[in-house]
RNA sequence: GGCCCGGUAGCUCAGCUGGAUAGAGCACCAGCCUUCUAAGCUGGGGGUCAUUGGUUCGAAUCCAAUCCGGGUCACCA
C-alpha cells in the first residue's frame, strides 16, 4: 500500500473514532503531497469536514494531528496552516522503506494475475514503408505491452498486416508497368521502399490519366472509375480474390519484400511480436458472424442482397457489413479477427492501438459485436491516438510529404553523434561502443519525443527544428543515469548490489530536504505505474521519469555522495542513487529506452 | 448538420477523479566547471488557463452555452 493511501485510512479511522456516529467516507478525504514552501510531506485538506462535523477547520485539524501522532507510528509533526493540516513523516519510515526497495529491480510491478490482455499495434499496410507517424503507433503498442506485464497482466503483442487489398494492388500495377523487373537486389533499395515508391509511381500515373481524361470533357467522378491504371488495379483485386495464380505469386514476391523492410525497421525500432495475423488470412473470417447475425435478427439485407446493421437507436447511423455481390468489407473482417483473436487466446481485454480518425469504426465494431451477444465485446478498448501532423497538415504518403520512418532513425542517430563529437564526449570509447552509444541515444530520443505526449493528442511535428537531445528529452534520463553509474564504478559498487551491501546502515541524522524528495519520489513510483495502465498512457511515466532524473541532478549538485559528510550520509546517498538508477532503468526500459553506464 | 476529441507562457507540453501563490522544457537574460560526467545546476522576465454563465467554503479541473481547430458519419481501408 502507497504511504498516501495508508495516510488515508490512518485519517478515517481517526476521524471514526473521534467523532463517533458521523458518517465520514474515505473518498472525502483527500491527501496530497505538501507543497515545498510548507513544513511536512502529506496534507490532509480540512474542508470536506467542515459542515458534517460542525467544527473549525484549526479545532478538527489539531484533534485529528494529535490523534494520528499518538496512535500512528508513522507521523513525527504536524501543522496547521489555514484549512490543510500538513503531516511529517518519520524519517525512520522512509529510510526503511529504502532499504526495504533499493536493491529490488522490479519495484513497482505486481504479481502475476490470470488476466490476459491482447495488444494489436502496428498494423502496417505492405505497399509502402513505415513513416513517422506508424512510430508513434508502434512505440505507443510496445511500450503499452510492458506497462500492462509489468502491472501483472499476461500480455500478447500481436500485429496485424494488411497485405492485401486495392492499395497493394496500385503498388503492383505500377510495379509490373515501370520497374522493368526491378527489384530489392537489383536496385539496393529497400524492399519497402521500393514497393512504397511503385505506390507512389501509381498515384503519379492516376493523376495524369485523369487529367487527361478531364481534358477531353470527362466529368472527374467519372475519370476517377474510368483511369485506365485504376481499371488494372481493380482487375488485379479481383483476379486476386479469385486466386489467379501469376497475380499471387507476384503477390508474393512484392510482400516478401516488404517483410524484409518490415523486419529490418522493427529490429532497429527494437519492436517485436508474439502473434502475427494477416488480413489475406482474415478477410473472409467475418462472413459466418454475419449470416449468424442475420439468423438472430440483428441485421438486416436489403434489396440488392447488402447486408446491414441498424445503429441509429444508439445516435449513430446504419453501418454496411457485407456487399451486394456478398464480398466482405473492412468491418466484415474486423469481427471475424476480433472473435479469432478471443478464442484463440481467452482474451479478458483485447486492446486496438489505432489512431483516432478511426474512433467511429472500433466504435460501431463493439457495439455490433455486443449486439450479436459475442462475448468478446467487452473486452473490445482502443487506444486512440492523435495522429502526427507536419506544419504544413497531414502526413499523405501519396503525395510523397512523409516524414520516413527509416530516416528519421538515422537522421537521429547522426544528431547523436555530432553532439556527442562536439561536446568531446567519446574519450574512453571504443569504436564499437560508440555505435551502440549513438543508437541508444539517438532511438532514446526519438522513442521519448513521441511518447511523452498524451497519446490522444495529435502532434505537430517540425522536421526543421528536429528534435532536440536537451531538456524534457530521453537523454536527460540518460545523463542522470550515466553520473550515477559513474559514481558507482568509482565505489565499486555493482549496478545491482547484493542486499547485504547497506544492511547494517543506521540512520542517526535527519534527512535532508532533497534526499527526502528523492526518497518520496520513489515511493511513489508503483501508483504511476498503474496509473498508466489504467489510464493507457505511458506519458505520465515519461514526466515522472524525467521529474526524478531532474532531483537527482539537482541533488547531485548540492550534496556530494563520494565525498559525504559522513559515512552515514554516504551510505545513505548511495542507497538513493541506486535505487534512483534501479527505477530509472525499469520505467525506461518499459519504453523500450536504453541507459548507457557512460556517456 | 449528428456524434467524438482538443483549446493552459512566444513555441512544445504537464497539471484535469475540485484544494494553498497554475508548473516543466525550448527560446531569451544573468550567474555556476583546480571538487562524484556542465548533454548539468541556480536565478530572472514571460499567463484574461478560448469566452460567458452556473455549482461550491474553494474551479484550469465539474455542469451548460458559445467561439475556434481537428476527426468522423462510404458497397474505401
Amino acid at each position: 500500500m502507497t504511504i498516501a493511501s495508508q495516510i488515508k485510512h490512518a485519517a478515517e479511522d481517526a476521524l471514526k473514532n473521534l467523532y463517533p456516529g458521523v458518517a465520514i467516507d474515505i473518498s472525502m478525504i483527500g491527501v496530497n503531497q505538501t507543497k515545498p514552501e510548507f513544513a511536512g510531506d502529506y496534507t490532509i485538506v480540512l474542508f470536506p469536514f467542515l459542515k458534517l462535523l460542525k467544527q473549525k477547520p484549526d479545532i478538527i485539524g489539531k484533534q485529528l494531528g494529535d490523534y494520528l501522532l499518538q496512535k500512528n507510528e508513522l507521523f513525527s509533526s504536524y501543522e496547521i496552516v489555514s484549512g490543510f493540516l500538513n503531516l511529517a513523516v518519520k524519517d525512520t519510515w522512509w529510510v526503511s522503506f529504502l532499504m526495504n526497495h533499493f536493491t529490488d529491480a522490479h519495484y513497482g510491478e505486481k504479481s502475476k494475475a490470470d488476466r490476459r490482455v491482447m495488444i494489436e499495434y502496428s498494423s502496417p499496410n505492405t505497399n509502402k514503408p513505415l513513416h513517422f507517424g506508424h512510430l508513434r503507433n508502434n512505440f505507443l503498442g510496445a511500450a503499452m505491452a510492458e506497462i500492462l506485464k509489468a502491472t501483472g497482466n499476461q500480455v500478447v503483442k500481436a500485429n496485424l498486416i494488411n497485405d492485401r487489398g486495392i492499395h497493394i494492388c496500385k503498388s503492383m500495377v505500377a510495379w509490373m508497368k515501370f520497374a522493368h523487373g526491378a527489384t530489392p537486389e537489383s536496385t539496393g533499395i529497400k524492399g519497402d521502399h521500393l514497393v512504397g515508391d511503385y505506390y507512389v509511381k501509381f498515384n503519379d500515373e492516376y493523376k495524369q490519366e485523369i487529367a487527361a481524361l478531364t481534358a477531353r470533357g470527362m466529368d472527374e467522378k467519372m475519370a476517377e472509375k474510368e483511369a485506365p491504371i485504376m481499371r488494372d488495379a481493380q482487375d488485379l483485386l479481383r483476379k486476386w480474390e479469385a486466386g489467379d495464380t501469376e497475380v499471387r505469386e507476384l503477390w508474393q514476391m512484392m510482400n516478401g519484400w516488404v517483410y524484409k523492410g518490415f523486419d529490418e525497421s522493427y529490429k532497429r525500432l527494437g519492436i517485436s511480436f508474439d502473434k502475427v495475423y494477416y488480413e489475406s488470412d482474415t478477410y473472409l473470417l467475418g462472413k459466418k458472424i454475419v449470416e449468424e447475425g442475420l439468423r438472430k435478427k440483428v441485421l438486416f439485407k436489403k434489396e440488392d442482397g447488402s447486408v446491414w446493421i441498424d445503429l441509429t437507436d444508439e445516435g449513430l447511423d446504419q453501418k454496411l457489413l457485407l456487399r451486394g455481390d456478398g464480398t466482405s468489407v473492412y468491418m466484415t473482417q474486423d469481427l471475424g479477427t476480433a472473435k479469432l483473436k478471443y478464442d484463440e487466446f481467452k482474451l479478458n481485454q483485447s486492446v486496438y492501438v489505432i489512431a483516432d480518425e478511426q474512433n467511429y469504426h472500433i466504435q460501431v465494431l463493439k457495439l455490433i459485436m455486443k449486439k450479436l451477444g459475442e462475448p468478446c465485446a467487452d473486452g473490445i478498448y482502443h487506444l486512440s491516438y492523435g495522429m502526427v501532423e507536419l506544419p504544413t497538415g497531414k502526413m499523405k504518403s501519396r503525395e510523397g510529404t512523409v516524414v520516413d520512418a527509416d530516416d528519421m532513425v538515422s537522421e537521429m542517430i547522426n544528431l547523436s553523434k555530432e553532439q556527442t563529437e562536439t561536446s568531446g564526449k567519446t574519450e574512453g570509447f571504443s569504436a564499437d561502443e560508440l555505435v551502440k552509444l549513438y543508437e541508444t541515444i539517438g532511438m532514446g530520443a526519438l522513442k521519448f519525443y513521441l511518447l511523452r505526449v498524451d497519446p490522444k493528442k495529435k502532434m505537430i511535428f517540425d522536421p526543421k527544428e528536429s528534435i532536440d537531445l536537451h531538456g524534457y528529452t530521453a537523454t536527460f534520463i540518460q545523463y542522470a543515469h550515466a553520473r550515477i553509474c559513474s559514481i558507482l564504478r568509482k565505489e565499486n559498487i555493482p549496478l545491482s548490489p547484493d542486499c547485504t551491501k547497506f544492511q547494517s546502515f543506521v540512520q542517526t541524522s535527519e534527512l535532508a530536504p532533497l534526499e527526502k524528495k528523492i526518497i518520496l519520489a520513489l515511493e511513489e513510483y508503483p501508483l504511476i505505474l498503474s496509473e498508466a495502465a489504467d489510464g493507457f498512457n505511458p506519458s505520465s511515466i515519461c514526466n515522472y521519469s524525467f521529474q526524478l532524473a531532474q532531483m537527482f541532478n539537482t541533488f547531485y549538485d548540492a550534496h556530494s555522495i563520494s565525498k559525504a559528510e559522513s559515512d552515514e550520509k554516504k551510505q545513505l546517498r548511495l542507497m538513493i542513487i541506486i535505487m534512483t538508477a534501479s527505477v530509472l532503468r525499469h520505467a525506461m526500459h518499459l519504453m523500450g529506452i536504453k541507459l548507457p553506464e557512460k556517456m
